[in-house]
DNA sequence: GCCTAACCGGAGCAAGCGCTCCTCTTTAAG
DNA sequence: CTTAAAGAGGAGCGCTTGCTCCGGTTAGGC
């Protein structure tokens, strides 16, 4: 039941040193180039991973991964030096193609609400078939700093377009609309397979709550953090 | 990193067969009675797994609450035959006062769109100081089925009120109100401590399009389970 | 005060999991 | 073709964690 290792967090927002960058360095000694097999399992590693990760979440065996990919698990870590860091760069992956793609989406549709509300619908939809995606919003708000950065600047031109067009209420900030989306991750997650689209129904509502027709002002957010809470820091805890 | 057995649940809907319930069956031979020092024990598990569940969650290693009630591991099993049933009943004690004194409130309180309000507020406002209460939504919605029954019947008491008061769009479910909950406990869980209380700022934007003043009618929930859907891998990179 | 069933405690077992080590195989430069 | 470096693979280590076992202790009926 339950593991603590859970508390380790999906991703320790690894640095992710290990780019797909293949070109050796020009240094003096020119060194041997990277063996085409090597490569070969490069790939079939992630592919796998990203399937496994999107399946059943960041918790996986390792075995399972390296089964998959038809590898062993020396060669799994030749190429990743850590769990964590094959999580990160799988996740990245899929979170900048994603990004790249609703932005465009979003950037091609004229009026302004129905893009952030098409932006929303495209995101949610796409966290509800990966299941490691969701994890990071819960523990870091997404798989780097980097990439969360990433989204919340789109996010941040989505709604400027709806304020400047008047359809926003005036106080919604960008970290509100952050949080929405990983409150209905949650959403996602707990409706699952039994209950599939239910999300959408809280979707709606929760846009219909971001109207400008609703004129009162929300409630400000405390300015710092209260030292009085109870729950311990736990660096990235999913839920 | 993210553990495996997260898939099984924060607990699995445990019978909970063995209730504080300390009187002995009225059978023929009459049992000798439970011992002083053991009923203090139990109590002393008890309070202190409700101490660390709350602070830690449900992941928590057992010796941590045998440590913490001053009790030996062989002590805590006598008494309860599983981490999970430990847990359970906890959950469970902490659930049902809870349940119990917000319902009084709502009650009270004449005004129905009030009294939903109030409601929400104050179980958020509890749920963020329960980190174990919160998995248990995300994984069965309620610590246990029975629970989530007395709770669903609560909800539909304060729907039913603010429907007759004209003040709720009327398409709005039941179970649309519990998915709501557990929505906005994953946005408890991610603001933290870092963001206290930007969680206030989501409910009422939440409530807003919750409110008849949002005429148009809700998506329509998918009538059944899609067998099909099984958390598939994202079908390749998308973009 | 005696005696026995009930109780206590913690060392230890088994299983799961991240990761390493080491031997054997394969690639590709020369 | 030769050969050395890079790669492959999987048994196994070390650690965590849920749970058990059993010798020692204590409450409480008589």
């Amino acid at each position: 039941m339950l593991r603590k290792s859970a508390d380790r967090g999906i991703l320790n927002a690894v640095p992710l040193a290990d780019q797909p960058t293949p070109t050796p360095a020009p240094a003096q000694p020119a060194k041997r180039a990277r063996r085409a097999d090597a490569e070969r399992n490069r790939d079939a590693i992630i592919e796998a991973a990203g399937a496994v990760f999107a399946e059943q979440g960041g918790t996986v065996d390792v075995r399972e991964i390296a089964r998959r990919s038809g590898v062993g698990m020396g060669t799994l870590y030749r190429h990743f030096p850590t769990k964590d860091h094959l999580l990160a760069t799988v996740l990245e992956q899929e979170f900048t193609s994603w990004l790249t793609a609703a932005h465009q989406t979003a950037t091609a549709t004229e009026d302004p609400w129905q893009a952030l509300t098409g932006f929303f619908e495209q995101t949610l939809t796409h966290l509800a078939r990966n299941r490691a995606l969701v994890e990071s919003y819960a523990a870091t708000g997404g798989p780097t700093h980097e990439c969360a950065r990433h989204r919340d600047s789109v996010f941040d031109d989505l709604r400027t377009r709806c304020l400047n067009a008047g359809l926003l209420r005036p106080d919604v900030s960008t970290a509100d609309l952050v949080l929405l989306i990983t409150s209905l991750s949650r959403a996602i997650q707990a409706t699952g397979d039994s209950h599939p689209g239910q999300w959408r129904r809280l979707l709606r509502i929760s846009l219909d709550g971001l109207s400008s027709r609703n004129t009162e002002p929300l409630p400000e957010p405390a300015p710092n953090a209260d030292p009085g809470r109870r729950w311990r820091a736990a660096p990235g805890r999913l839920g």
